[in-house]
DNA sequence: TATGAATGAGTCTTCATTCAT
DNA sequence: CATGAATGAAGACTCATTCAT
């Protein structure tokens, strides 16, 4: 009959309940306390599904299967798919991305050729690191509808991108780089040059039969053919 | 009761489901033969939401609604999402990569750089042409566990891919070519300057707040790099 | 695996699909086309669940199983709790309120003696007719926090309690109404005289073992009592 | 691992549960010793929430938040909404009935007139003292499927109602109450026109854009009506 | 005494799919 | 050719409950 029927799952029905999201244990804010190193393992986990699946199509079941924990607990953790992903993005995405930037701001920005051997660097060295970044860019930053776009727009691009842009448009005047190159599509020859070829490494090793194709061949590609293409001269 | 089959809310794609395939009725072989304009039309549904949303989140309800059907009409004529994604590819894919392909074949294999511009040239207007080009291939294609690195892999790598890596090999040898380059990786930086500016546009534009980043301005900037990047001296 | 997983349930992930809420088949506009006599089945499901267990803590399972069909088909024609609710309102819950109130405009207003016996009557034989009326009325009007307050506030209040204070009003300052009655108080009596008792005749009949009180006994008592307590001398 | 428990998820109320009853910890009996004005906190809290939702519609995490606990402590102190509910019929709600029950039978049983008056006086009084009183009783006791209704059958109904009703008969056999009344109504009457207006007060004030009803408005039209309404000639 | 961690179960909602029409 | 009705299955989220601390 019912009034049998548990609460569970129903909050009560109608109580709107939508401000209270956040549910009272949830982790989210603060890093989980202490001792809940399930809580690192559910980030790694989302973080893996995102790279293999892509955002949209990660299930929070999904994120708790790969992590060996219960829906129940990737939702008590972090509440919501929605703030599962943000946490994964404070947590792991932009420290990656801070890395990256203080990389490259340790090069002479007046020096465009060591500009772009610096960011082909320190992206190939945190490629090395991070196997989840190339798939997670090419599919949730560049893509259209992609899951991590804003965080580009309003995070990551005004650091890089518009310094990159900016220091290559001087130089440029100056006559000290390749005059038809488009100063602001360097930063996107980059990533071109590095994410994509990581992202897309394992089908072009199928495609060549070449088990050969790692990140240190892709890393002295790009650096050859931006030393020439570059250029003024 | 209706309903009694088992394959119902079956998973999203890729769910071998052996038995119960093909719907009696499916129409999957050729087009359906009347008033099935229909048809045409869930098909570029169907494309724009694999473009806009990928395939593994595209589920057969947002193809109908974007083609302004039911979801049971598009089970009618293509039975099944693995199903529909083929025809898409069939219909849809293989023929604008046939084109470009063409395109290329008609360039003087002997000489790298015509062949690199016949490329840039081939597939920038494929994206003129096909909006869906570029999120389709950084998603599907150049993704880890895309839906389209089959294809990749099987119908089009045979093909232009490794053409384009036998005469860069061969030029190469031969003094006429970049010799730090690795030819293998010439058609994965054609495509890094290309469908990857092309797929991150909307981005890009924003970052830079520049309205003016266009196709266009996207090809001269990849063929003035490859101008003196691919170059022997 | 995951990538697997159905999209049930969570439509794909972010996509807000808050707009697009009404589940596109959903039946809810028009009274559902023909043959849907299940229709008609789930909202007299749904207003015995509310009668017996109370609005918020009926779910939408109890319904379905009241009415001997799938939760999914609840879903399929009313697409939401709070949507199926707006329909049994509109389809059941407002008709008889209307139906109480042209009959209480039949009497001559004039007159507050044959006012109060006129709604007594009505709203009698209202119950008579619909055994969810009064659990309903106590429990979802009557009550703090009430899933109908809304409605008696701004469908029903304006029409019946209004024009019955009004009238017994001009009859108290005519000396024709015991005055120390509060005029706002009258339908709130009447109420009280019928509504509840009907409502407690379950318990009440278990309390003094009392088989007989029936709605005639709780109409003549109302009479009776009204009938002195309502006069001027 | 935790939770291996079976009544985990378990129903809302009622579920009978008999096994695993009783956590090991559950304080049910005594108010438990020290440090525990949590444990009154809980109870109001409780009450607050029944007051506002329903019995059947309160989760054991209302209560908790509404209490400013953990719902880990509502349940060690109180195990389960069943044994939750009792307490607060233990220590909160029949306290209340059995001072109406004093004030009341400390009249003249054989004077109806007093009788209701004092009554009326009683129940006013206590609702003014507990804001809880008024919609716990309208949806709990009155209404059909009402958490409380046992209560009213077994504990409260042998008190007061039954005695209500013999005065009632008496006194109406002697020719001193109008003889047209139902006896055994004659407390319901009196819930109608007191509990009923006061729980209804909230919407009542919105109909009629009115601020100024009040209790002491409701007692004194209450008394007005039933001044006249009882008597005989 | 009190709570964070963890989980099974239950409810809601959506989905793919079938079938009768 | 096309669709409304209907359903089983799956996913999201919440809940009650336990246990170790």
């Amino acid at each position: 009959m019912a009034g049998t029927r548990s609460t569970a799952g129903k909050p009560k029905r109608r109580a709107p309940r939508k401000g209270a999201s956040r549910t009272r244990v949830a982790r989210s804010p603060g890093r989980p306390a202490a001792g809940a190193d399930q809580a690192q393992r559910i980030l790694d986990a989302a973080l893996a599904c995102y790279a293999r699946e892509g955002v949209k199509a990660t299930s929070i079941r999904d994120v708790a299967r790969e992590a060996g924990v219960t829906p129940a607990l990737v939702h008590y953790y972090y509440g919501d798919a929605e703030r599962l992903l943000e946490e994964v993005i404070n947590a792991r995405v932009l420290p990656v991305f801070g890395a990256v930037r203080d990389a490259v701001t340790r090069v002479d920005e007046e020096d465009p050729g060591a500009l772009a051997t610096g960011f082909v660097n320190a992206i190939c060295q945190a490629i090395e690191l991070h196997p989840w970044l190339p798939p997670l860019w090419v599919r949730e930053i560049i893509s259209e509808g992609g899951a991590l776009r804003d965080l580009l727009v309003t995070r990551i691009g005004p650091l890089l991108p518009q310094a990159i842009a900016r220091a290559f448009a001087r130089a440029q005047q100056q006559g000290r780089v390749n005059p038809d190159l488009d100063p602001r599509l360097i930063i996107v020859t980059l990533i071109g040059l590095t994410l994509l070829p990581a992202a897309g490494a394992p089908v072009w090793r199928r495609i060549f039969n070449a088990l050969d194709l790692d990140m240190d061949g892709v890393r002295r590609h790009a650096l050859a053919l931006l030393a020439r293409g570059l250029e003024a001269a």
